[in-house]
This record gives structure tokens, C-alpha cells and sequence, in this order.
DNA sequence: TAACAAAAATAGGCGAGGCTAACAATGTCT
DNA sequence: AGACATTGTTAGCCTCGCCTATTTTTGTTA
């Protein structure tokens, strides 16, 4: 694939958010982005720039060639991906899951990457966004208290009929 | 918490497995486990002894202290926790799941763990271990089939009446 | 027991990604 | 235009995790 390592996506996804925001990135942008000294930022730099992914010239701005943009975005929408997962599944709040988006989307396996945008797909399509058992599993990593029936879209035993909230 | 580097903490895991199958740890051993040469091993293994997480005699054995033993434990429960929701939830083979858990075991925040813990434990009470939505996910999966109902566990709009598989 | 095979350790090197200190270029302001 | 603050670069060093080549220890076996 890319043959970056973790640590250079870093930058290249800080230097895309930078673009956005700020529309020129200079290296102590960047220091500061990543929690970095700039000769770090200057070190890693040198290398997207002999990868072909930035430009920069000396003492001056710094961006993405196309190809670095194209990349850039590819890894932004996987970890916006995770995020998404990790906020709207799990509840987690938006700063952790962002946090472990960009921590852990280095690391999964494409395919493990396909299944979770099915999973959001499969959210998506089924109740809008929040499907009753989703609600209900909110409902339970608030509280601790278990589902309100005993199996999620089916008929409780005893009364045959369905929960109310089901 | 464990102040280890990821790699140290493969090692921590990889020591504990073997310990099991094998009885006895060996340098080569590891290095093989963990696709890595022996003086490697023997670099990594010797940072775990001076953390005291691991002992060996010069040219001996390799075990964990007590410490490394309580480390490792709770190391291999939080991946086996990723695989089972990387291999029931999303349906990645086995194979697959303990790949992507191996990888992001180290990078996951407490939160995210205690999150995806409740995730199952919910998923258990909730249909024993697989609720219909599941089904109809996996179903998704496989075949790119939307579900069967608009909203999973209610009821359908048009003949207000619930499709039939759920 | 001496010889040899197998395994572990050491020596020395490499690249990535950090750092500090010192230096060079740029930009701003009077 | 000159002075000074800001910012980028260079030099030089560190740790980690990897390597190969070599040496030392251990274990086995004639």
C-alpha cells in the first residue's frame, strides 16, 4: 500500500486539517499539531518530500502534492470512519473517539476496515441511525441496567408479546 | 499503567503463550514466534529483565516474574476481548480477528475497552450471544442484502405487521 | 573426555523519530 | 535601511527495535 509508517500518515493528515483551516502550513503549525519539536517536523518532512507526497521550499510553506493529497484523504476518511463507529456505536465522547480513530487506523486490516463501514452502512439503512437495540445498548453502558427484553425485535417469552419499547 | 513500548508488550504476550504450549521459553523460540532474529529477542528480553517483568539465567530460560505474569495476563484478555468482537460482530474469520486485535490491543483507550467489554456482555444478554439484528447484519454482510425490516425490532410501515425473519 | 552441534550472547551497524543548542533566513517595525 | 523577533534549518546526540557476523556457552554423542 502507502509504505509509510504510522508516525509520517500522522503528519500527512495534520498537514491536510492544517490546509483546511489555516490554508498555508508552516512547520511550527505542524510541531505544535503533533506535540513535536520543528526539527522533528523538518526531519519527517524531508522524508514525505524525497516520497513525493509534500512540497516545500526552502524556508518556505508547506503542502501536499496531488498524490499526497489523494493519500491524505484516504486515510482522513478511514479514521473518520472510526470515529463515526466508536461515537455513534459505542458512545464514546467526540474528543476519545477521535483519539482512538487516529490510534488505531494505522493498524487494521483492510478487510476489518470494509466490515465496519458495513456495520455503519447496515446502522444506516436500518433505523435511520439508531436502530432500537442500539438505544437499547446506550441505554445499558449509561445505566448497567440489561435490555428490555430479553432478545432484541422478538417476542418475549411468558405474554407473547413484544416488549413496549421494542 | 504499563509504561511499555507496544513491542515490549508483544514480547510480554508472546512469552506467556509459548509458556503454556511449551513449558519452557527459549530465545529461539520467541525470535521465531515473533518473526525476529535472536539477538532481537535477546535486546527486547533484556529490557523486560531490568523492568522486572521477566527472568532468565545467562544462557537459561525465559520466564515471566510475577509481576510480568499479572501484566501479561490482563495484555492477552484485552486482545482476546478485540478478537471475539472483531470475530463475532464483524464476522472476520479467526485468523483476521486476531491479527487486527494483536495490532490495536496497544493503542485502544481504557474507556474504548470498557466500551467494546459492554458491547459483548450486551450482545450476551441480549439473545445469547446473537441477536437477531446480528443475523441480519452478518446476512448483510455476506450478500450486500439490506435487512428485512426498515427498523429492526419494529414494526414494518405499509401492512403494520413485522417481516417474518425478525 | 574430547569434539561437535545448537543455542545464546556480544559487537557493531542502521533507520526512524525524538530531543537541544546553535545558526540562518525572513519579516516587521521604526 | 537597520535592528530585532520569529521561524526554519543544521548539527549532533539519544533510544528503540531491527539486522549480520562473531564469539561464548551448553548439551550431546562418539
Amino acid at each position: 500500500m502507502s509504505n509509510l509508517s504510522a508516525r509520517s500518515e500522522d503528519y500527512l493528515k495534520a498537514i491536510f486539517k492544517l490546509q483546511e483551516e489555516k490554508k498555508v502550513v508552516r512547520v511550527k503549525d505542524l510541531a505544535q499539531c503533533l506535540g513535536v519539536r520543528s526539527p522533528t517536523v523538518v526531519g519527517v518532512i524531508s522524508g514525505l518530500k524525497e516520497s513525493g507526497l509534500v512540497d516545500q521550499e526552502h524556508y518556505g510553506y508547506i503542502s501536499l502534492t496531488p498524490e499526497g493529497d489523494t493519500l491524505a484523504r484516504s486515510l482522513i476518511q478511514n479514521e473518520d470512519l472510526l470515529r463515526s463507529f466508536f461515537e455513534e456505536v459505542l458512545s464514546l465522547d467526540t474528543e476519545e473517539a477521535g483519539l482512538n480513530a487516529c490510534n488505531i487506523e494505522h493498524y487494521i486490516t483492510p478487510t476489518c476496515r470494509e466490515r465496519l463501514v458495513s456495520f455503519i452502512k447496515f446502522l444506516e439503512i436500518c433505523g435511520r441511525g439508531s436502530p432500537k437495540w442500539l438505544d437499547h445498548f446506550r441505554h445499558f453502558v449509561l445505566t448497567g441496567e440489561p435490555p428490555p427484553c430479553d432478545r432484541c425485535g422478538e417476542i418475549l417469552p411468558g405474554d407473547g408479546k413484544r416488549c413496549e419499547k421494542d
